[in-house]
DNA sequence: TTGTGATTGTGAATACTATCACAAATCAGA
DNA sequence: TCTGATTTGTGATAGTATTCACAATCACAA
């Protein structure tokens, strides 16, 4: 079956197969079923079979799926056998954290290079690597056309380090500053947003306080 | 109207909503509209207007939303008001990042500490924060009982860092950890998965390279 | 007072997602 | 080969979420 209409929720998914089939891997497993991707990943083994028909029929009845073999086919759906590089636009202490750590290895990305329009941190390291100008930023993206850029910069510089990465054309940009940002259509933005995550946490945590009783979420 | 069962997803929004509140009041803005609000989360109208109708009638016809008020019944709803103090497990390159800089302002909350396991850092600062032995967790969790940790610690030892807390009797946790954690039923975990969204913009460009014509996503 | 234009809150309709449940296929062991 | 225990892939179903579209309401000006 050929996947004509797939929503971000299954994408999402299939990078967190993709996760634990690594992880099947280094422990030896040649073999796993629905049910222990759903376990491992937190959700029913339906919809860990339906997330994989959609792309075709990897499986076996009776004994589940192999692991090399679907961990190659996801990755060629991601697009993630051989992964783009990844710049950072701020040298500040997230986005020199990023570079040194790599976020604890995100599997298969390789921070590229790190920028700053700041003329007092250009030529300091960053780890190994040099901090950049942001006018070099154009010159790497020709260079080295398909690339995801990580806007890392202070709070208030999101949109103009956004459009000196469109500018420079750029079309995968990942933003850790909390800016409603002005994208163009032909742009894909995506966000991290950690005061988000602990506003749904504190919610959570505060709510069953006051009613112990409640259920995490109304839909699971 | 009073909200019985409320999605993930509302909440994460009302927090968006918040964070443009708090913009427009800095701007100077009294009165805000849904669409004014959508156009900055970049949804629509109407589910602006259906996620704040769950809790109660905040708007005017008319006019729209007063900034002040609305901003002080999301933040009464979301239990931000007063928001919880947010501790850190794991003196890596993103723990001392997340603590020096709080992520470019995390609207409100604030990093109260930092721990670590490796004795070797025990001390040392990390801004102006000292480096505090993971065993002292217990003691400033029971001092402080309504905590977030953001676990913040390398690669395999995400598990261990989680039942620390636990043991201390922390209820939300945000992981930077890829791992999937055992977690128990009356615990909070959140994760920011930097990898998967790296997966999703790889998926994105590559898709487009193949059909430039493709939208996005199949549901917008 | 009355009219005009704007905006909310929400019933109804639509679109999307997850779950159920089972036929078909596979394996292993006797 | 046959039998029983598994597991996939999927039609059908149930459950959620979003959008549409409009009556009700408000601000304001003439």
């Amino acid at each position: 079956m050929i996947a004509e209409k797939v929503s971000e929720k299954t994408i999402r998914r299939l990078s967190h197969y993709a996760r634990c089939l690594r992880l099947a891997k280094l422990k030896g497993e040649s073999i796993v079923t629905s049910r222990q991707l759903a376990s491992n990943c937190g959700i029913s083994s339906a919809a860990v079979r339906r997330d994989l028909s959609i792309y075709g029929e990897f499986g076996k009845q009776g004994s589940g799926y192999n692991v090399d073999d679907l961990l190659v086919n996801l990755e060629k759906i991601l697009g993630t056998t051989d992964p783009p590089p990844v710049i950072i636009i701020g040298a500040g202490s997230i986005g020199c954290a990023l570079m040194v750590s790599g976020l604890n290895g995100t599997g298969g990305y390789s921070y590229e290079a790190i920028f700053d329009i700041d003329p007092g941190k250009i030529g300091k390291l960053c780890g190994e690597s040099p901090i950049r100008s942001a006018e070099e930023i154009h010159g790497v993206i020709k260079d080295n056309h398909e690339v995801i850029a990580v806007i890392a910069v202070t709070r208030g510089a999101g949109q103009a380090a956004l459009d000196l990465l469109i500018q420079a054309g750029c079309k995968a940009v990942l933003s850790f500053t909390l800016e409603p940002l002005k994208v163009p259509e032909d742009i894909e933005v995506r966000y991290v947003e950690v005061s988000t995550e602990l506003d749904v946490l504190t919610h959570s945590m505060r709510r069953k306080e006051r009613d112990p009783a409640m259920p995490k979420w109304s839909h699971s």
